[in-house]
DNA sequence: CTTGACCTTGTCGTAGCGTCAACGTTTCTA
DNA sequence: TAGAAACGTTGACGCTACGACAAGGTCAAG
């Protein structure tokens, strides 16, 4: 036979055969007189196994291994180690395909920001906040997306916890919405504005206690950060980044509400 | 910040940042004037939102593309055919599991043939066969494990039918063996040897009409095959190659029963 | 001044082949 | 008998999502 031909034979392409010849898996068989290939039944029983052993998952390597072994032991250990990848493997796609099921399942329901993709516990928020009906307030959920995606879970979930308490009494939560209007109004304010001040005691006085020892004592090792709602989450990473990213006045009051709450929680940074 | 520091602060690799800048996932930020890239806030929500959809196992082209359309549209479309792309593998997966667990049970009760992985059907016939008891049997084993690979599923199962019948009849069986022993003796004799021809009479004679049948009818197109258990099963792309793979005097026996077998069958080759 | 920890661009390697390219051989057909 | 179709040969690049170098420039501390 020709190579075209046990390769349509076995159900194997000319390229993968020659393939697996370039990394020894199959030795060269003898040539004709022009130069082609000839193979025989031996070589075509050979490649129906590797054909078998690749379609379980094996690499070709592997494949390698367990032919030249020639005996079981080999081949058990090595379909052992197989299987506990593909469990893995298993296990990582189930765990995709549940968050992406939410998601769509988000989708259907026009609840899915723009901003994409988020855990479940911020997309529990999402719905609480009111989006897009205030820039500052789509700034903020950019920022607890951000920190979504960067904070360890204890602290995060520990945090999620006190602002959906905050978002679910109404009175806190109109309250809230009135402060992101403030805030907007500051976009081309000027930091010494005069509505600064106020505004940065209002966003301070809206934080509650627990909140606040939510982020104070949200790390288990070192603490250096605080941050603050509404714009709350973002901080310890990225510290001055997280200020440059207001308009002047507004950052002033944030600095403002974060001088208050640090004072609060009887500390000098 | 460096780059360095928005990839700690993300979770993600420097590499893997200036990967993303030149697909073009990310925009080249501003450096500063010693060469170095200064990030932002912006740029950490991004490179959040990268890290977020390439978990959930976008590619990083469909990454670019969800981020550039803007709007929630593309990006529920994407997340539908990842889902279905996924659930592809996982079943994959989850065949290739089936398959692997069957062979370790095998290799637990030592029953693995060193041959190595086969299909359900031609493993049960295996135990009955006798292994490496005879050198023809062995070769036989190996011309079915090809077949295996290679038939199509309902030609391959009506055979193996017939050759359980064949294997679970204890006098036929016994008969078998015996034929594979005057088979080992052919191993060094000459082609005209006066025990080729009775042996290819018995073999023949040895073919119950049920397997000779679903040999000969076996395919559904064309017809221009036939084989012959014992050393049953490999023909139809083989041929030639098939009978090389014996001594001399056993290609000629099996030649022999070939040639009674298309007699029986009503057919001229 | 040196050391070490950053940053820069550029290139190679990964798994398992698909897909040209550029060329010779065999076989079928007009 | 010539030409085309269909084989074969070796060799090299492409794909994914970066990791791991190399060979150097920048910057702060000892």
């Amino acid at each position: 036979m020709r190579i075209g031909e046990i390769a349509a034979a076995v159900g194997l392409t000319t390229r993968a055969i020659r393939h697996y010849h370039h990394l020894g898996l199959l030795p060269e068989p003898a040539r004709r007189p022009n130069g082609y290939r000839e193979y025989g039944l031996r070589q075509a029983i050979v490649l129906a196994r590797v054909k078998r052993l690749t379609e379980l998952g094996l690499g070709l390597e592997e494949v390698r291994d367990v032919l030249a072994d020639d005996e079981g032991r080999e081949l058990t250990e090595v379909l052992g180690e197989l299987d506990a990848d593909l469990a893995r493997q298993e296990a990582d796609i189930r765990a995709r395909r549940e968050r992406l099921a939410e998601l769509l399942r988000m989708s259907r329901e026009g609840l899915l920001p723009g901003e994409g993709p988020v855990s479940p516990g911020l997309a529990e928020l999402f719905g609480r906040f009111s989006p897009a009906e205030s820039a500052t307030a789509a700034k903020d959920l950019e920022h607890l997306a951000l920190f979504d995606a960067t904070a360890d879970p204890g602290r995060r979930d520990r945090i999620y916890l006190a602002l959906r308490e905050l978002a679910d009494n109404p009175e806190l939560a109109a309250r809230m919405r009135e402060l992101y209007a403030r805030m907007d109004d500051l976009a081309d304010a000027a930091p010494d504005d005069p509505r600064v001040e106020p505004l940065g005691e209002d966003l301070a006085a809206l934080v509650p206690d627990d909140l606040l020892v939510a982020l104070v004592h949200g790390g288990e090792g070192h603490e250096d950060d605080t941050r603050t709602p509404p714009d709350s989450g973002v901080g310890s990473a990225f510290g001055e980044a997280f200020l440059d990213d207001f308009a002047p006045a507004q950052a002033a009051a944030v600095r403002q509400m974060l001088k208050l709450l640090t004072g609060r929680a009887g500390w000098t940074p």
